[in-house]
This record gives structure tokens, sequence and C-alpha cells, in this order.
DNA sequence: CATGAGAGAATTGTTAACAATAATTGTCAA
DNA sequence: TTGACAATTATTGTTAACAATTCTCTCATG
């Protein structure tokens, strides 16, 4: 239970919180890990192979970057966010991401654009695997890779944040099918990229926002509703 | 030593590690605490009559905000932005505060506005009683008010996170005398605001931001050449 | 006089035991 | 059967001791 990292079960000591939050990270990203998940420490040490005190730092960190809640003497729980935490997220993205996107367009290397192509190939290859998970992650980390080739590691570090309470944000208020990005739009980010049009690449990248934020539908939280009903039609064993 | 927190001497346990953090932000920003000094678990735990556990999740923030470095083994150590992190912090300024601007101008009410222009006095009172280190801070919580009065925490946070780390650049980069903000250009975004001309507000808020990283010499680390000496003369008992 | 080795002190990292709080189960009475 | 209450269990929060590393000071040596 609680399976967070796939792959290696073996000799996976001496970790250190930064991979152990990267990991979980991941898994919310991945929609592995829903909002409103328990997060117990006896779960992560065992998941980790580490001591409480690793987990205890990771779970503070993932808290001081509202991915993660702490409840006092209860425990770390996935965050849930609001409606008005969403609003601010999405808000917040939409400051920072087109400007991203702009001096990625101005900066971006041979190297960069090799990459981000190989980036969504793999993108479409989880697609056509119907690799959901991968899909999902894929299309996130699109985003915090553009702010790497921006080379500004405030900003990406910003990203990465964002990107994670997005999904998280998706999980709560999106109908079920929502994937968190259409891959054409990033196509055509890459584009303008390759054109060295940075004001295009900005607009493609609030545009492309405002889709996301599009998707979800946070006037109503029949989100939640739907899993009381979820929960009280699928339990009965 | 490491005299952090000023006044109350007395029975100051049951602090909670956000206060921790806030205080050692409001010292870094006042430059009481230069880049590259140490800042032993001992020294905090007397300084806040709080156990090592609280001083070490505080640590841990606070690095996590890139305002304190760990190093392995050795300690904590206030940050000593490189001159690229110092251009990356600059640079997410300018991303992210004008808009913060232009939103504050959106949705300041009457109260804010209120609350600002107190600010401002106090601002000006600091200055004219020539305590410079009341006068940096509330230069500073000046930028972090109007994320307040944007109504979105989560870019409240990071403008904090930013601010704080400007101090440090100023400290390192900047000449003896400047402060971090010049007044008058607060005054000027204040009137951007209560005309609600939003447009106005972020473009002031850009060349304000503009102005301030004009004041620090990027281009050579003269500065620290100034602490070494400093260092070396002052160190001869 | 400079340099390096080494012992001792100081500081940080880790573990484990203990205390405090919350969750769960079981019991009893209405 | 249901609801409240008590005892047990589980989980988190805290403290203190221990281990490991770094720092400092001394002293011998080139």
């Amino acid at each position: 239970m609680l399976k967070i990292a796939d792959g290696d079960m073996l000799p996976d000591e001496g970790i250190d919180e930064e991979a152990i939050v990267d990991r979980i990270y991941e898994a919310i990203i991945e929609q592995r890990l829903p909002p409103g998940t328990k997060l117990s420490e006896a779960s992560l040490c065992s998941a980790f192979n580490v001591g409480r005190m690793r987990v205890r730092r990771s779970l503070l960190l993932l808290a001081s970057r509202g991915v993660v809640e702490l409840q006092n003497n209860r425990g770390a729980y996935v965050a849930q966010p609001t409606m008005t935490q969403a609003l601010e997220v999405f808000e917040a993205r939409r400051t920072i991401e087109p400007n991203v996107a702009r001096l990625a367009a101005r900066r971006a290397t041979e190297t960069d654009i090799n990459q981000l192509v190989a980036h969504l190939e793999m993108e479409a290859e989880a697609r056509r695997k119907r690799d959901r998970h991968l899909a999902i992650r894929l299309s996130g980390q699109f985003h915090v890779l553009l702010a790497k080739v921006a080379h500004n590691e405030v900003m990406e570090r910003m990203v990465k944040e964002l990107v994670t309470r997005t999904s998280l944000i998706i999980g709560m208020y999106g109908s079920p099918g929502t994937s968190n990005c259409h891959d054409d739009e990033h196509s055509e980010i890459l584009q303008a990229l390759r054109n060295m049009n940075s004001d295009a690449a900005a607009a493609l990248m609030e545009q492309h926002l405002r889709h996301i934020e599009h998707e979800v539908d946070l006037t109503s939280e029949r989100k939640r509703e739907v899993d009381l009903v979820s929960i009280l039609s699928g339990d009965n064993s």
C-alpha cells in the first residue's frame, strides 16, 4: 500500500530528502496520490527505507510548498486546494510562465531545442501507449523544462511547485478524463521557440494556461461530492 | 552575540518555527545578519529559547527558500548569492511584481489604500529618525504588502522570498549607503493604486525594480573583497 | 618561521526511547 | 439497536543520548 516509488525495491537506502520530495512530487503530478491522501510517517519510512527524521523533513518541505498539509498531531495529508487557492495558483502561473516562455525563446540553444523535441516525442509516445500516468507527468514536466531552458532556477522552482499544485487542482475539480495539457499547444510553443519569436511564445503560453484553467470547473465542488458517492457506492464489500 | 530578536528577553518559549523563520527573515532584510554569517544551532536555540528540533526545522525552511545555505556537517550560513543567482532573483521580481502591482490596483479597497498610506508614513518617519534598519525593513515590506493587497497568497510568499534575497544581494554587491528602495517611487505606485490605474502601477513597479537593480554592481565582486579586508584588519587581536 | 600531525573540543547528524495526542475498539446502559 | 463512555491501540511530537564529522589549538619537525 501507498506504493509511491516504483521499480527498485532493494538497496534504496541512503536516499536524501530532496529525492523523497521529488518522488512525492512526481506521484502527485501523476495523480497516483489524490488530494486528501494521508501520508503517514510509517508508510513513507518503509516506502523509502529511511528513518523517521528524513520523512519528517521531507514532509515539512512539501508543506512549505503548499503540496502537503500538516495537521497538528494528526499527520500529513496531500493538500486539497480550495477554490480560492486554485484561482491563486492559476493567477500565479499566468503571471510567471508567459515570461518564462519569452525568456526561453530568447535563450534556447540548439541543444535545448533538441531536448524539447525529444520531450514532446516522449509525450506523444506515452499518449499513444495510453500510459496516462506517464503522459500527465511528462505534460507537466514540459513546463518545468521550459523554465530550465530559460536558465532561471528561481523561477524553475516556482514553476515546479505551481505545476504540482495544478495537478492537485485538476484532481479535485477536473472531470475524470482531463489531462493536464493539450499536447498540440506544447508543439506550438516549441515552434515559437524555434523561430526565436519570444512574443509569440509568451502569448501562446498564456493561451495554453487559460485553456488548462477552463477545463476545471471551480464554480462547483461537485468533484468532492462525486468522491463521496463513489466511496459510498464502491465500498460496500 | 547573534542578537536576532530584540526586545522580549523573557518568556519567549513556545514560539513556533514559522515565527522563527519570520524573525530571521526580518533580521536579514534589515541587514543585521550579513551574508555568510554562521547560524549555529546552539546560538539560535538560546536566542529563541527553543529546542534543537525547532531550530533545525526552521533552518531547513529557510534553506528551501534560498535564504540560508546548509553545508554538510558544517552548519547553516546566511546565503551568499552569486552574481548569477542575483540576476535570477531580479528577473523573477521583474516578472512577478509588476503584475502584482497591477492586480493590487484592481483590487485595492479603501481600507487597503489607508493601510498603504500608513505604511508609507512609517517609512518616512523611520527615514526622518535615521533608523536605517527599520527603514530598510519597511521598504521591503511595502512590496509584500502590495502582494497582500493583490489578494494572492501564493505570490505573496514568492515576493517575500524575493525581497529577502534582494536584501542579501544588496548586502553583498551594493555600495554601503544604498537602501533598498526609493521612497518616492513607492508613493508614485500608491498614487497609481488610488487612481485604479493598473497599467500605470505595473509600469511604475517595473521601473522601480530596474532602479533597485541598477544600484548594485553585479559586474564586480568588490564587495566580497572589502569583506575580506575588513575581516583581516579587524580580527588581529 | 612555517608547516603539518594529532589530540581534544565543539558542532552537527542520527537514532532511539519517551510523552502526548488522536483514533479505534469494546462495553454497557437506555 | 443505538449512543455514550472508557480502555486500548496507533500515530505523532519531543527530548535526550550517542555517533560522526569538523574545527582548533598545541607541539614537534623540517
